[in-house]
RNA sequence: GGGCGUGUAGAUCAGUUGGAAGAUCGCUACCUUGGCAUGGUAGAGGCCCCGAGUUCAAAUCUCGGCACGUCCA
């Protein structure tokens, strides 16, 4: 079965019929006699260029904006819809994704799951989104765009429970209203096309709202969940009904601008002063001046409609293209050669694809992001490099920065939602650095990376395109500028070598996804009814009763020594979970005792991990190891202590990417876009010390997750994405607020001291933060104490005297070095010079053969000594005893000596006397034994071979 | 989360098959000049990131760590 016809009266009051498109045979509704298209075909151009469809909008930019998305708002806020403040850019609440990509994914998983309530029903928004998979089109297509509001209506019904707020019916007739009466289109403009709807293992019925050839907004029925017995199929899944019924709508905020405003291009009417000040920067009009019988406003708008009816897919070859576009454009009366095209719409891509790069970077770190080579932060940075490139592409000598005072002030209305001005320029001016010295870099780079390709070369090895691009970040273009600069005039990027390369990313993606089957461990016992956790009441209870409800033998050996995996009704051990190691202790019952090893967590069941079995149905007394669960209270307490401060010193842009909490130490990882320095660190531990004086105790709430939401915002989840509808909420006075299921002291005064033992990288953009708080940080100050001691011993000096020694004794030691080998040198100088028994002349040759003391090291210095003179021809032999034997022997290069005698030859010869081998070159050539004792036979036999 | 790359003189970087640690700039001294820019000559400056392993021999190969960079999801 698949979903029935849309057919609502909506349609019929105000003359709508329902006709079949002749192009792509979808069913639709227009009350347009003469029409047969849906209007989103390849046929259908867009109507609305230098005619635009919505009336009473002149502003342009954040102005018709902001009229547009209250017009919007207020519209449903008058037909009874809450209107609820946008949510970030940074889709937090979820592990998912990383950037809010819709206005439902605000609501998603849980609210739309039907496990949380929503903020409000029916309720209203427009919310930023960030959509980075057509990025290479923006810009180009004019319209485009990785940042833009989807304006919505939203409604969540539970038809069985009796809600049901309202359906199709009433929501296309708001629609209809809305498009009609607030922004006055005409009824017969506008199409209603049914086109069902599925994704993330949902589905439902939808309609397409199609002005002008411009898909304005899509409305979706969500009421169907993938099931493998359903009985709808959609798109060869199937699908069953579920109990909640979900309007999902999407209205595109920049294209009501667009269509409002009728400007070439989509970027002329959001971002019109960016493109003017932009195009002035670059001095586009010197271009376009050249051809002033180009009418350029219809070449631009011909191109965003032949963009809008043709589907160009990704990879497609460039110079085809072209050819392609040169023939339609001709076709439609203008008039252009390959030249003028190109270099009119290759400024022009990027001066419109700048502001929206910008709109969406300042989003993202607004919202506190900072840029890395990972996860969300490494988004960001893609989008500031491609910035980045544009502006030198197009030659302008603004920094990133200027760049994003301009877009924050013009664009944003100098709004950021968390971060600071001064914190986005930081990062800005950060990014613009790195980015630089990677360029630098690259000249050097490039030039070794083609070494091995011939100067008259013109093409470059895929290998090394490829490397270049992965491990040095020079993408293939940037590598072809470089390499013509660097002495290689002709080479040029082979058409469609960026399509190969995407695939071949796209398929190591492939083999990791492949690779990673992570691996789900069997727990033996059932997991029926939750265990009631008494941790949460008193975090102090150190002994319990309870009574065995499951008890099995462990599948899998978790830890040492565990045998057996043991079910209670309650427990006051608490399971890993929230970055804090589980629980020890042991459990008693008659004159028996288990140990608890490990505790972890499963459905809600609370797993003890024991080196026994424990009867099920007995009463057992459990008692805590109470040391090891004081010192993880210490920790993590500890980290949420500092973690508000680093929020406090470094900026809203601090947020918790991790933590762990151990016995020994605990460590806590922050977001942060700098390396932080021992006065940063010492600057966090004087607050989190100070704030274990100023706060007597923490409070402990718990909420659901809507009123969490709305009271503290999602700064609360800093643990990362809560799963459930209950969130307990921990408050250390002002200083930090977070939703943590750990265990925590009421009294933060406990702690007793806390120390910020090192910070190191996690990844660029994150901060590992190693803590040790209560009895740990006694225990590392003496661990230090001993470490100084030692040491000091060693030099025979007082610990605070210990870096003048060392500094002395390593100085020493250079100075030393340096004369030893000086004096080797003169050793073997006075040896050789005088006639002794170790120097011989033989027909114009010195020769030198002895035995000295040394390694291999100061032999090759002595060598020097001797055989670098081209006056004085030399064959020397040097033998040492060091480690097993050791023989060297070189001749004066190009002389009679090296003509006469071969190193390798000499040593082969003579080296079985110290059993050993070697080799090198004819004039040097070294090796080694392991039978010292043979040594002075070695050198007799050279002597003897030489005649001496 | 997965992949890749790089750590060598104060700075920027070479270093071939494992076999004698280099270049350029900078620094010091001297020469050239009335003085300067410059030019010339000589010299100083190295825990080849750290730790193991393989080998007669490791800057070079293997493993681990640290630091930095980069691509993809």
């Amino acid at each position: 079965m698949s979903l029935p016809a849309i057919d609502l009266a909506v349609f019929h009051q105000n003359g709508y019929v329902r006709k079949q498109c002749r192009v792509t045979s979808l069913w639709f509704w227009t009350s347009d006699t003469e029409r047969d298209t849906c209007g989103d075909t390849t046929e259908d151009e867009y109507t609305f260029i230098g005619a635009p469809l919505i009336d009473g909008f002149t502003q342009r930019g954040k102005a018709l904006k902001d009229a547009m998305r209250e017009a919007f708002l207020q519209f449903f806020e008058d037909v009874d819809h809450a209107r609820i403040d946008p949510y970030p850019v940074l889709a937090r609440w979820r592990d998912d994704i990383h950037l809010t990509i819709a206005s439902i994914a605000d609501f998603q998983p849980h609210v739309t799951s039907g496990m949380v309530q929503p903020p409000a029903n029916p309720l209203t928004i427009s919310q930023p989104c960030i959509r980075l998979t057509d990025v290479d089109a923006v810009g180009r297509s004019g319209r485009h765009l990785t940042t833009f509001e989807m304006m919505a209506h939203h409604v969540f019904n539970r038809p069985e429970e009796g809600l049901d707020i309202y359906w199709m019916e009433t929501c296309v007739e708001h629609c209809h209203k809305m498009l009609t009466q607030t922004f006055g289109i005409a009824s017969e403009q506008i199409t209603y096309v049914e086109n069902p709807w599925c994704g993330g293992g949902n589905a439902g019925a939808a309609v397409e709202v199609i002005v002008g050839g411009l898909e304005l907004a899509t409305l979706v029925f969500m009421d169907l969940e993938e099931h493998p017995e359903g009985d709808i199929e959609l798109k060869g899944d199937r699908y069953r009904k579920m109990p909640l019924q979900i309007i999902d709508t999407g209205y595109g905020l920049e294209r009501f601008c667009w269509a409002a405003a009728g400007t070439p291009t989509i970027y002329e009417a959001i971002y019109p002063e960016t493109v003017g000040w932009l195009k002035e920067l670059a001095g586009f009009e010197n271009v376009s001046k050249q051809w002033p019988e180009l009418n350029l406003d219809k070449l631009l708008g011909e191109m965003s409609r032949l963009n809008g009816i043709m589907n160009i897919e990704a990879g497609v070859d460039g110079d085809a293209l072209v050819e392609l576009f040169l023939e339609r454009l001709g076709q439609r009366g203008v008039k252009i050669t390959a030249e003028q095209f190109s270099s009119i719409t290759e400024p022009l891509a990027n001066i419109y694809a700048i502001p929206d790069h910008l709109h969406a970077l300042c989003n993202m770190l607004g919202d506190g992001l900072v840029p890395s080579n990972a996860k969300a932060g490494y988004l960001a940075r893609m989008l500031a490099r491609r910035v980045l490139r544009m502006r030198d592409e197009l030659d302008l000598s603004v920094s990133l920065a200027e760049l994003g005072t301009h877009h924050l002030d013009v664009n944003l209305g100098g709004h950021l939602n968390k971060q600071t001005r001064d914190g986005l320029l930081t990062i800005l001016g950060l990014e613009e650095e790195r980015y630089l010295e990677m360029i630098r870099k690259g000249t050097n780079v490039v030039q070794t990376q083609l070494k091995a390709v011939p100067k008259d070369s013109q093409t470059v090895p895929d290998e090394r395109l490829f490397i270049l691009n992965d491990s040095h970040g020079l993408s293939p273009d940037m590598v072809i500028t470089l390499a013509r600069n660097a002495g290689w005039p002709n080479v040029s990027l082979r058409t469609g070598f960026s399509a190969e390369m995407a695939e071949r990313h796209a398929q190591m993606a492939k083999e990791a996804a492949a690779a990673s089957t992570d691996s789900t461990s069997d727990v033996p016992v059932e997991l029926n009814k939750p265990t009631s956790t008494l941790y949460y009441d008193d975090a102090y209870m150190v002994e319990f009763d309870a009574t065995v409800l499951d008890c099995a033998k462990s599948t899998v050996q978790h830890v040492d020594g565990a045998t057996h995996v043991v079910v209670l009704d309650s427990t006051c051990f608490y399971p890993e979970g929230g970055g804090q190691e589980g629980d020890r202790g042991h459990l008693a019952f008659g004159k028996q005792v288990v140990n608890v090893l490990d505790t972890q967590k499963a459905s809600g069941v609370v797993l003890h991990h024991t080196d026994g079995p424990v009867p099920k149905g007995e009463a057992v007394k459990g008692t805590l190891n109470w040391h090891r669960r004081k010192q993880l209270m210490d920790h993590h307490t500890a980290v949420h202590i500092v973690g508000g401060a680093a929020r406090k010193l470094l900026g809203p842009h601090i947020f918790q990417a991790g933590s762990h909490l151990g016995e020994g130490s605990g460590r806590l990882d922050v977001t942060h876009y700098n390396r932080l320095t021992r006065d940063d660190l010492d600057a966090m531990e004087d607050m989190a010390n100070n704030v274990l004086g100023e706060i007597k105790a923490t409070e402990k709430t718990e909420l659901n997750r809507k009123d969490a939401d709305l009271i503290h915002g999602f700064d609360l989840y800093q643990g990362g994405a809560p799963k459930g509808d209950s969130i307990r909420v921990l408050k250390i006075g002002d200083h930090d607020i977070q939703a943590c299921g750990g265990t925590h002291h009421d009294e933060i005064g406990q702690i007793g001291s806390i120390r910020i033992v090192r910070s190191s990288a996690v990844q660029d953009g994150v901060e590992r933060l190693t803590i040790v708080a209560g009895h740990a940080a006694l225990a590392f100050a003496r661990s230090q104490d001993a470490l100084i001691r030692r040491s000091s011993e060693v030099f025979g000096v007082h610990g605070e005297d210990l870096p003048k020694a060392a500094t002395r004794f390593f100085k020493e030691w250079k100075e030393q070095r340096k004369l030893i080998e000086q004096l080797e040198t003169e050793i073997v100088r006075l040896r050789t010079s005088g006639g002794g028994d170790a120097s011989h002349d033989v027909d114009g040759v010195r020769i030198v053969v002895m035995e000295i003391d040394g390694d291999l090291k100061s032999m090759t210095t002595m060598l020097k000594e001797l055989t670098l003179d081209s006056d004085n021809p030399t064959l020397a032999i040097l033998g040492s005893r060091d480690g097993g034997g050791k023989l060297m022997i070189a001749t004066t290069e190009n002389t009679v000596a090296s003509e006469r005698y071969n190193a390798v030859e000499i040593l082969r010869s003579i080296s079985s006397h110290i059993r050993g081998g070697g080799g090198g070159r004819p004039t040097f050539a070294q090796g080694g034994g392991s039978h010292a004792e043979g040594l002075p036979a070695a050198l007799g036999e050279a002597r003897e071979l030489l005649g001496l």
